[in-house]
DNA sequence: AGGGATCTGGAAAGCGCTTTCCATCGCGTA
DNA sequence: TACGCGATGGAAAGCGCTTTCCAGATCCCT
């Protein structure tokens, strides 16, 4: 009494203490349930895996309800060494690919109760190894790294080391795209697949000389995609952006103004494609077939609606999601593998013979 | 040491004790150290308002350095009754005008050294009002209401408790775009100022007959948008989205075929505009001269690239977190009016006379 | 030179919850 | 009837950190 006191005042005339500030502890509703803590505990959150019968646990459900109880998740998570959130670390919030990740990711944690605490690595590997390290030191239950792993050794090296301490801890980690590290369960697009049907719907159309414009080699998402277009084409590398595109675009055109169809490996570069191709004087897709890489929202509304090879961006965030919450029991590093599928627009075309 | 002994193994030879799960704690540090718990405490996180001098400083720092120590944000947020993370609450993730907020948001709490717990609402209040309310049983230090408010008085009414609540807590909460509450600081772009510059374009281009695409008009910022329109316009009203533009735009158009322009109340809806004025025949701008508002980044991208009223969500996103990590000193609530801009690219042009 | 005022570091009491023991109790069995 | 066993509720010891006191040291002023 005089110890609830500290914490709050005495509401109107009823002799019942009530706190001010609506902090409602498990103590508080254990003494108006009149059992203990622990009864409280287990019966509230079922902890300590033990089940409390009938009336007891009445009591206590009855007594959270009156009080509006809500358990405080730091103190939950300092208990039990182990907190109830997720994290999701994305390149960049802005870009669309990711937006649309991170929406379904949200979605699947949100039907299981559990919150995410999103970061931005704005590109950075340290940035991203960093986060890992401060998730973990938080006790979260996993970490969903959105984006395809970078090959550059260094990185991956340290970045595998942040991951095994994690995992070691007991938490999760599942990533969208591959990883060269080890241990991570992961979902994955079939890149290779949806590259090769890009190709062969150039190939249907009577394109020979195609050109790819590439992102940076080090993503493996870039040398799935690569592969999957297979050989015989003029590759150029460049960032993984809008502008990449264009500059690139811009670059091969007219190094090699022979070429029928160019394909982008994502969308945003495809933008800049389009972009490129218009300024150097060629009509898409009469004089060039464009191509782009993962059906972004703002694909259908290019102009010329864009020819690209979908990934369903969403449900990859919720499965994701949902292996990084599922038991852990079944034999983890798990892969699964999604199937894309190529989305026919109005940049390609049969080829015109001049 | 024995205490040590029971977290940790031995590392190789040098007699020195290093956890294997990584988590060091400040006791540990501390004894490393040979200081308190307390000095420890006071030194790495300058708690307890008290700065400690010189060596002993020195030497708790090599010690954390040493041991690689991380603290626990849980074990801080509960004996402070306060965390160090802070929510931001949007509507849809995958939309690019959150997420360009998000992204600036997210920059300002790197900074602060915070993380940034998200959640998407999918536009349903009563999800807001849940966020808002477990945000709170986690000691958030504040939260982060992007996107602006609904004028609907019960939705308004329960989502006002839920804030007082909150920062009756000490919890601070700032919202993007005016909001009906009272007491919420905020961060609000001169909706009414872009509006005007909006039509002072169209009227200097020789636009009279203008027809505006609204969004729904529980949304105070639609509401100060059309407003800054001023009279004599045909509006029609529709949902806030691409799909929504291209409807109430392509209804317009049929109905009243003399408009020479057409602004929609955002760029997503612009988008929708571009689409059904192509589809009904219309060149843009020759024939119809279209505006958007906000200028997302894909504005440019369309064909013909919008002219639009520029929002700085970026920096409006970084603005309203650094107003939530501010001292509360300073008179709150609070209101930070941000400057528009019109954009004018390819989609307005002067009339044409037949 | 003496005595308060000021400063420093440490001990210890929590923060709200989980979980391990323990003590009880009821029951079936020999 | 007596004994052991499983089930059940409670007491209490933490989880890792902050912060309030305290006591000892330092300082300055008269």
């Amino acid at each position: 009494m005089d110890e609830q006191r500290s914490r709050g005042a005495d509401a109107a005339g009823t002799g019942r203490v009530r706190p001010v500030t609506g902090a409602v502890t498990l103590k508080q509703v254990a003494a108006e349930a009149e059992v203990s803590l622990a009864t409280a505990s287990r019966v509230l959150h079922r902890s300590g895996g033990r089940e409390v019968r009938g009336l007891l646990a009445e009591r206590v459900h009855a007594a959270a309800e009156r009080l509006g109880y809500v358990s405080n998740p730091h103190a939950q998570a300092l208990a039990r060494a182990r907190s109830s959130t997720v994290g999701l670390i994305v390149h960049d919030v802005t870009d669309p690919y990711f937006a649309a990740i991170a929406t379904g990711a949200m979605h699947a944690a949100h039907a299981e109760g559990v919150m995410v605490m999103m970061a931005a690595t704005f590109r950075d590997p340290e940035l991203e190894i960093d986060y890992l390290g401060r998730l973990r030191a938080q006790g979260a239950r996993g970490v969903l790294l959105a984006g395809s792993g970078s090959t550059d050794p260094a990185v991956s090296g340290r970045l595998g080391d942040a991951v095994s301490a994690f995992t070691r801890e007991g938490g999760r980690v599942v990533a969208i795209g591959a990883r060269p590290e080890a241990g991570i369960d992961a979902v994955v697009p079939d890149n290779a697949a949806g590259a090769r049907r890009a190709r062969a719907h150039l190939a249907s159309l009577g394109h020979e000389r195609i050109g790819v414009i590439s992102g940076p080699e080090t993503l493996l998402t870039v040398r799935q995609r690569l592969q999957g277009l297979a050989d015989g084409l003029r590759v150029v590398g460049a960032d993984f952006t809008r502008e990449g595109g264009y500059q690139a675009a811009k670059k091969l055109l007219a190094e090699h103004p022979d070429l029928t169809a160019l394909v982008a490996l994502n969308d945003l570069m495809a933008a800049g494609v389009l972009a490129a191709a218009k300024d150097s004087g060629r009509r898409v897709p009469e004089d060039l077939s464009v191509i782009g890489f993962d059906d972004l929202p703002f694909a259908a509304d290019l102009s010329p609606a864009l020819t690209t090879v979908r990934l369903p961006l969403r449900e990859m965030g919720e499965r994701a999601m949902a292996l990084l919450l599922a038991d852990p029991d079944e034999t983890s590093p798990q892969t699964i593998d999604v199937p894309v599928e190529l989305v026919v627009r109005a940049s390609t075309a049969r080829m015109v013979q001049h």
